[in-house]
DNA sequence: CTGAGCACGGGGAATCCGCCCGCCGCCCGG
DNA sequence: CCGGGCGGCGGGCGGATTCCCCGTGCTCAG
């Protein structure tokens, strides 16, 4: 990573052809920054990125033919080795969610600065995952929202009944998860017996849907 | 953001004297960046974070006292403004998770050379969030899993199917399905067995699961 | 009109499941 | 030493669930 540094070959996409070309021009002046295309919508930067196979892709989303997210897809999906950094206005829960999904690795409005534009190419091209001030609040919060883990889960279970009732969330049988321990399916029985007293539930159908809401079964 | 530049100013926090000081001392001789301050567990971080307000802390996980998950914790409660990058060898999931749940902006393995730590540390300090090459994949494969939305799901059932499949997903037996939908017992059950023939599963509990994955049942 | 597809209702048999009971091995305090 | 408590283990039983038949009524296309 020291040394002679090959450059860091750059595609810009983007319809506006100020907003290209400012960008283009501006990231081509930087030592170690070399732009080897650039595109104005997303049908095109697939082409682009076929032929010129960059280290990293700055994409817009808002393109005409074919938009930003689907572009990404298919570049990451031909081309994983191609960073993607998506540069667009929309600080739009939907839009951030639908490009990480897509393979983009980094995400910033286009009120970033050229630092942090740099930075980000940086990141992704060395393999990192970027996301500007505006979204980082939103991803942790999403992650503090949806993995809330097997916390400590269920502290009333034996370790036992906890290997038990997670296959169980996962959808096995009593049989297959006397398979999976080597137990007998009787004793299976008379586990999850206990579980579903333990949780206060009437049946293994509510014990799943308990089990999962804390992130069991997974 | 351009001109003068006030200096980055960085706590650095980790129990192995020469790593912390070691990149204490590589941070401190880059321009635009000042150690203001250093700790060697968790509780010492808190407190010298208090004391000086840096911009970024950049923080081991696995330290005596307090580990760094729990010293980020109380960290970005106590002042929100402080950015956190978590600098670990472990690249399990549970750790990256609750580092980020946390209050962590950004999470790099200590393979990392000194420019992705700057990167990551100005990146931070801009307010932004950063993952390093060995975790960019695990977080955007999260995203993919996690968000599926309510997304049009199962297509192949009929309205009817999709009603009672919700209820059976949310833990309720054929007896309050029928109820609920003012059906006959019996013909809630030949609907959830038209379901479970549909969804290509064997019983109950994995329709449960299965549907549950996609949303429903919530 | 006629047949196909679907929602709805029903019956019976095989299966699965949860519950009650007893047994065994382990640990711990008296 | 020994007796109780607890978790793991298994047998037998009754109820719930699933599956495979059956038939009805409705809509829609040919």
């Amino acid at each position: 990573m020291t040394g002679p540094e090959e450059p860091l070959r750059v595609v810009v996409v983007d319809d506006h052809p100020v907003y290209r070309d400012g960008l283009a021009l501006l990231l081509g002046s930087v030592p170690g920054v070399e732009v080897v295309g650039t595109a104005a919508d997303g049908a095109a930067a697939v082409e682009v990125v076929r032929e010129h196979l960059p280290d990293v892709v700055v994409m817009d989303v808002q393109m005409p033919v074919l938009d930003g997210i689907e572009a990404t897809r298919r570049i990451t999906t031909q081309a994983p080795s191609v960073g993607v950094v998506v540069l667009t206005m929309s600080e739009d829960d939907g839009t951030v969610f639908a490009a990480v999904r897509a393979g983009a690795r980094g995400y910033l409005l286009k009120g970033a600065d050229q630092e942090e534009v740099l930075r980000a190419i940086s990141t992704v091209a060395s393999g990192g995952a970027v996301f500007g001030a505006a979204l980082a609040r939103r991803i942790t919060d999403f992650f503090a929202a949806a993995p809330r883990g097997p916390e400590e889960a269920f502290p009333q279970l034996t370790a036992r009944e906890r290997e038990v009732l997670d296959l169980v969330a996962a959808g096995r049988s009593n049989a297959q998860v006397a398979a999976a321990l080597f137990l007998s399916p009787k004793t299976v029985r008379n586990v999850v017996s206990n579980v579903l007293a333990k949780l206060q539930v009437g049946d293994r159908a509510q014990a799943i849907v308990r089990a999962r809401e804390a992130g069991l079964g997974r």
